[in-house]
DNA sequence: AATAAAGCCTAGTTAATAGCTTGGAATTCT
DNA sequence: AGAATTCCAAGCTATTAACTAGGCTTTATT
C-alpha cells in the first residue's frame, strides 16, 4: 500500500514546476538538483505528465518544461493518476472500468475497498498545484533558499 | 498503490471466521476452500495474524482457529495493519515512527501524505468484522449457499 | 494404541516489477 | 558551429510478491 517512486518524485517536480510558473521554462536538470533525483529517470516521469497533458516542453537550448495549466486547475489527483495509475487498492474497483469479478455484487470486502478508494480520491482531487504554493511560502517564508521536496 | 493478496486474502479469511464465530472452530482447510485461496499461504498469513492476537487456534483433529475478540471489537485496520504493515503511502509519514528525513519540517508533499494516510486509516478504522457480517446478510439474505469475497 | 485431521514452522522457488542506467537522435538558442 | 536541451527506446539489477514443499507437533476419534 506504498505508492512509487514515480508518484513521490512526480508531484515534487510538479511543485517545482508550479514554484516557478509564470517565469522561463525550467529545464530538468535544474529540477533534478535541487530534489536530489536522477535527470534521466525523471525524464520518463514527466514524458508521462506531457502526454497526458499536464505539462508543455520548450525544446532546445533554454528550454525546459512548465506548467500547462496556471496551479490552481491542477490537482494533486490529476498528477497522481498519470503516474500511479487509477488510485484504487485492489483492481475491482477501478473508476469508470467494467468489473470482472462475477462476486461482485455479493462481494462485502469490495465495499471496503470502494471507501478507501474514495477517501483517497477525495484528499487529492480537493488539493491544487497552487494549495501545495501556499503552504510551501507559509511554511518556509522569506528563507533565503528552497527546500523542496 | 495497490493492497497485496495478504490483506486481501486475510480480511476475506477474517470475514469468514466471524460468520463462523460462536460455534466451532473453523478448519483452514475450509476457509481456503470458499475463498478459492491456497491452504498453505493462507496458513501463513493466518501464522501473523495469530502472532498479533487477533485469532486463537486449536490444535488437532477438529481444531481450526476462531476469533480472538467478538466481531464488533476487531476493526478491518486491525486485521490490515498486521497484514500489510503501516498503512502509510510512504514511510515518512508511518505512524509513531521517528522521521529520519531531514527536510520534514519543510517538506509540502508530506502533508499530502499524511492527509492521505489519515483518509486511509479513518475508513479501516470505523468499520468492525460485525458491520461487514451484518452486510453480508444484507446483501445476501436468506440465499442457500454462502458468497463470501 | 493407532490413525487421521488438524495446526505449526522453515525454507525454497519463480515471475514480475521498481527503479533506475545507457546511448543516441532531434531540436533550438547563442 | 556548438552547446544545451528535450525526446526516445532499450537494457539492467535487486527486490518483492505470491506462492510451493516438506516435515514436525498436537489432539480427537476409533
Amino acid at each position: 500500500m506504498k505508492l512509487s517512486t514515480k508518484g513521490r518524485y512526480g508531484l515534487t517536480a510538479m511543485l517545482d514546476l508550479a514554484l516557478n510558473y509564470g517565469e522561463e521554462p525550467v529545464a530538468l536538470k535544474n529540477v533534478a538538483e535541487r530534489q536530489g533525483i536522477s535527470e534521466p529517470y525523471l525524464e520518463q516521469l514527466i514524458a508521462g505528465l506531457r502526454k497526458a497533458g499536464l505539462v508543455k516542453s520548450v525544446r532546445g537550448a533554454q528550454g525546459g518544461y512548465i506548467l500547462a495549466y496556471p496551479p490552481d486547475k491542477i490537482t494533486v489527483g490529476d498528477v497522481m493518476r498519470v503516474l500511479e495509475g487509477p488510485l484504487a487498492p485492489v483492481d475491482c474497483v477501478i473508476e469508470n472500468e467494467p468489473v470482472s469479478c462475477e462476486k461482485a455484487d455479493h462481494c462485502v470486502t469490495r465495499i471496503i475497498w470502494e471507501k478507501i478508494r474514495d477517501s483517497i480520491n477525495q484528499v487529492v482531487d480537493s488539493i491544487t498545484l497552487q494549495d501545495m504554493v501556499d503552504e510551501y511560502n507559509r511554511i518556509n517564508g522569506q528563507k533565503g533558499y528552497m527546500y523542496y521536496i
